[in-house]
DNA sequence: CGATAAACAATCAGTCTTGACTGTTTCTTG
DNA sequence: CAAGAAACAGTCAAGACTGATTGTTTATCG
């Protein structure tokens, strides 16, 4: 309907929203039903068509924005690296003084128990043994890594060129990364909470400052 | 018995294995293929037709041995605790007096760099999101778990009610857990060692004996 | 206003995996 | 030695997943 003299552009789009928007957020959906695929799923659950349908978004939509599953996955982890970082920041901006050193374990414990960390641990496995995936996987997730690593050095505000300073972080986020492991197959909060009691003394012993 | 044609058992059996032995040989054939296919191909790539491929099992007799994927795949872990506590054994059995706690951290980690590891992490992972599997996979694990840990108190030879070295026992193990989950990616032997050195003089520090 | 290009929907064909079925060989037992 | 049971081989049908193809709607530009 057509009528033939209205404000052509500005009155048409009332309501609509422009096509860069829509495009936007069918990606975003589609990325973060891909995350929650690959959390309840697991890899070989997540099927682009499993993910298409509980984005709500067609399988032809789908594949336009995504031409591959493997496009699919690896652009879910990008933007799982951006909530992974928010998570970090929100949670070390209300850190009390007492038990500072703790609390930061427990920030980093938290990175690695999250749904986050298990969607990311299925694209780790299975980017063991696909090499095109392990290209796009790997990079990222060192550079994921020097992030982290970075952060908890910043958080606990230590000089990394001192004694072995930059091994204990090292280890610090190896350990949680163990936990978190541990996490995956079964329940063992009570468990990390006492390791990561003693290890909060241990840093605070070993750490030069 | 049939006392007169007794040669007919002797002399007949000559090149023939019995079926109990043949059936054995089969088994472990199709289980050691399994955890081939793991390690190497993942555990979406360890398809039921290509393990018995690889075990040169034909396929009906796959399914005589093992009438499911999930079957197979458990009886591989049985099998692999058996071949983890081997290594970890023989490791063991020539430890030298110097240097014996960074040897023994050595050999820890080792269990979770190895082949043997990388494939129990298949599982482990496919577990989380598998309730079938992980009914078989969390019991087994935890079970491990406790023999490394009783195990790797042994080794270091220390009392596991003083002070925190339960805990420590326990930090080290999972950190072990997290060096290999980074070693499945990328290898990073290197930083291992590093880390692995740095962990070693904190133990020696922390540990009450 | 008309045309072009992008976004989107729906369907379909090819491939792979699983486990069941049927027939053959090998061992054990009376 | 004969009969029955177990081990084994090969084939096949049902189901699922991927990605390509074709047709329709929406936005932007001349």
């Amino acid at each position: 309907m057509a009528g033939h003299a209205e404000g052509v552009t500005t009155e048409t789009a009332q309501t609509r929203t422009p096509q860069g928007e829509r495009s936007r957020a069918m990606r975003l959906r589609l990325m973060e039903a891909t995350v929650e695929c690959l959390v309840e799923l697991g890899w070989a659950g997540t099927t682009t068509t499993v993910v298409s349908q509980r984005a709500g978004v067609s399988r032809g939509a789908q594949l336009h924005h995504f031409p591959s599953k493997q496009a699919l996955v690896v652009a879910a982890v990008e933007h799982l690296t951006d909530r992974r970082r928010e998570d970090m920041r929100t949670a070390a901006a209300s850190l009390p003084e007492d038990q500072r050193l703790r609390r930061i374990l427990d920030i980093l414990a938290d990175q690695f128990v999250s749904p986050v960390f298990f969607a990311a641990l299925e694209l780790w496995v299975a980017a063991r043994t696909d090499a095109d995936l392990r290209d796009s996987v790997g990079p990222l997730e060192r550079r994921i890594g020097r992030e982290t690593h970075t952060y908890a050095v910043e958080l606990l505000g230590i000089d990394e060129s001192r004694g072995d300073n930059r091994q204990l972080v090292q280890a610090t986020l190896d350990l949680v990364r163990g936990l978190g492991l541990a996490a995956s197959l079964t329940d063992d909060t009570r468990r990390r909470a006492s390791v990561l009691d003693s290890w909060a003394t241990v840093l605070d012993n070993e750490l030069e400052r």
